[in-house]
DNA sequence: TTGAAAGCGCTACCAG
DNA sequence: CTGGTAGCGCTTTCAA
């Protein structure tokens, strides 16, 4: 492997200057500049990234914390990372945590280790003073809406959406539906989100028969219509996870000739088009460019928040 | 930032066998490393990695060159190299590429700049030769089936499945039909396969008119059909490039009163199986792990091939 | 404008 | 079992 050394060597001009050139600093004159571009040209010599890192501390990548990738809010949230970092010279490693802790934290402890600059949690199941902990080693940002100002969070504002779909749902004499959420409410901010939503409208509890958790896929969706339809209760409609969790659901009702209740997806997905399912689109894409901008530091601000959209249909 | 040489100094024992105790080596006396062990808990000291990486030269990554994320074949193969990298200690880094060879040339040249110990190529636009060139840089896989022992390639055996599609559509006397591919012949890997099949069993070539290149989305496939309509030829059956697109181009059929012919999906997509489409699952997640295993040396063979299987509905 | 040399933090070899 | 030390390949400071 040849080294900066023997391009030195070679060239006749020290490993400083040599760095100079390959680093387009000043002070080089032209002619060591040729002299040295020469050399390297010769060996087909290219510096070794690692060395560059160590010298300089950083580098240059952000490692992007996910449970999965079978649900599109993680998809679709990488696809804005992976876009707005496209044109930077930033690298995006996929940290898959499928909600282990241990997990979440051995990739805390790699920022510390300064394996990335930089963090993104597009999910979490680890506690956020554990995350505070490790803010000094790079900055961290979380997807989700977070009170505490101290923590970097990008995250979508569902509530205007939820409200303006429940308000779609009473007008077409809906009252009474059934909830899927991905985790529970304790854990998941989206699924708090969504209870929230649903307690500002109808100022009051949901019957707890018909919240059900754990939904996030098509095969979800069916094993929920099966437990909805046992434990049946009284409901007029379902308000999905997922387009993906509503068509499951749906093929549940159909699979059983059992009259359908008026579904709500999320997420603005294929199969919610196909079927022509009503649905929120929470913007995820953005939400993921933004993250990786708080992530380089190209952006100054701590909090920012994208609006979701209810598409009725 | 503290460092080995913090803990070696407060502990009263040398570099070296605070290295030994960090990399859980032999040689230690139990004293030597409870005490030193206690040192670094006190101090909250982490080595550094990306230090550890230039002392070995390598880096523990893998890189992968994607296009995009817009289609399974992509997705799917992601999934099966994080499945495969989640129980090893590599991190998967993304690559997107845009089939913009300048990108893919990059990231050769990031490869031998050690920014990777591997780099896997879930489809390229680069020619082979010049990938030939990085190997003496790192193991680096197509996914694809290249004829070329030298390079590492894995992927799925498309032929048999097709022909069985084909047979599957000839009992139902289908025996015309429109071909949607991703990209033209002459660059794609599976397209190549997709025409090879058609001629191998038909023994014929289509009418160009019924072959449809760029099909990869639902929306692509709405176009398609636009476009098959308008240069109406005969044909009685369509064969997607994937369910996505095959949903797309049945509603364009639904949406101008046009009766539906019979539409062959691939890629075994919940659209799909929503809309009971006949598919091909060609098995990408298999790939995507097999090709971490080609990319890590964790596997010794060269060609490594999976079966496509049909799925009539 | 140039070069010498001191790091960056760790691993690995060799000597004891 | 332990320590000294020479790297790994590059950047950066300081002096010339």
């Amino acid at each position: 492997m040849t080294t900066i050394r023997d391009i030195a060597r070679e060239s006749g001009y020290s490993v400083s200057t040599v760095s100079r050139v390959l680093n387009n600093k000043h002070h080089v004159s032209a002619e060591a500049r040729l002299a040295i571009q020469q050399v390297i040209e010769q060996l087909d010599y290219v510096p070794n990234n690692i060395a560059r890192d160590l010298s300089k501390g950083r580098t240059e990548s952000i490692g992007v914390v996910l449970p999965h990738t079978n649900h599109p809010y993680f998809t679709q949230i990488l696809d804005g990372i992976l876009a707005a970092a496209f044109v930077t010279d930033y690298r995006i490693v996929l940290l898959p945590s499928d909600y282990d802790i241990l997990r979440e934290q051995s990739y805390l402890e790699q920022l510390r280790c300064k394996v990335f600059d930089g963090l993104i949690f597009t999910s979490r199941r680890i506690e956020l003073e554990i995350i505070k902990n490790y803010q000094k080693y790079g900055p961290i940002v979380c997807c989700e809406k977070l009170e505490d100002a101290n923590v970097l969070s990008v995250y979508s504002v569902r509530e205007p959406a939820y409200l303006e779909a429940f308000q779609w749902l009473k007008k077409r004499g809906k009252n009474q539906g059934a909830i899927l959420l991905s985790r529970g409410e304790e854990i998941s901010a989206t699924a708090k989100a969504t209870m929230k939503a649903y307690r500002a409208f109808y100022q009051s509890e949901p019957d707890e028969k018909l919240v059900i958790t754990g939904v996030t896929t098509y095969q979800d969706g069916y094993e929920a219509g099966e437990k909805l339809v046992r434990d049946y209760e009284s409901f007029d409609y379902i308000f999905a996870n997922s387009d993906d969790d509503a068509a499951g659901i749906r093929q549940y009702y159909l699979d059983h000739d059992l009259s359908l209740p008026l579904i709500v997806g999320q997420e603005n997905q294929l199969s919610g088009k196909l079927l022509k399912l009503p649905t929120i689109d929470h913007q995820l894409s953005k939400v993921g460019q933004h993250a990786f901008f708080l992530a380089t530091k190209q952006s100054t601000t701590t909090h920012i928040a994208v609006m979701s959209h209810f598409i009725p249909r």
